[in-house]
DNA sequence: TAACATTTACCTCTATAGCGGCAATATACA
DNA sequence: TGTATATTGCCGCTATAGAGGTAAATGTTA
């Protein structure tokens, strides 16, 4: 998925529905306005627990798939 | 998804299948062991480029979903 | 058991993610 | 139009991710 440009552009349309801007995306999300410019301009360094503050604003989920798991990873609790 | 400790038993699940030391895995990836070992031991501050990395030698994959998207942001082709 | 091989744990150090600040630019309203 | 106001672009600094090294642990074979 998300290859910089991509990521890039799922926030920035995310980002702008919600009629946020950078600033105020960053606040609700606690981080700074920083890492939000840097995605939107196709870096892909970012911290994942930063993206995921991020995500959870724009209320975009993150699923991890692959032949071993297929789709059983659905819930996000359980076990641990 | 991926609260650190899930994260962490996703790689080491993916690991152990794959039959692979975490030195291997690293050089498969083209990082650093630490990263791994951080991973495992459910630190969530690990890079998104970095983790990519990792999860594509261990043929995981990242989806981002939301209302907006649903799925429609492809399975498993993607550009570039 | 000892000796060796493999894997994991943890340390130190360097490159850099991401913070806040401010300038530049865009937007709105009189 | 001018002047607030909001948004974005970018810079310098600091905390830290993650590289490699090495010790500890674990496994293996005789």
């Amino acid at each position: 998925m998300a290859q910089s440009q991509q990521l890039a552009e799922v926030i920035r349309l995310h980002r702008k529905v919600a009629r946020l801007s950078r600033v105020q995306l960053a606040e609700l999300a606690g981080v700074g306005k920083t890492v939000i410019y840097n995605i939107e301009h196709g870096k892909e360094s970012v911290q994942l627990d930063t993206l995921q503050k991020i995500l959870n604003v724009l209320n975009i989920k993150i699923a991890l798939t692959s032949p071993l798991m297929d789709d059983l990873q659905a819930p996000e609790n359980e076990k641990s």
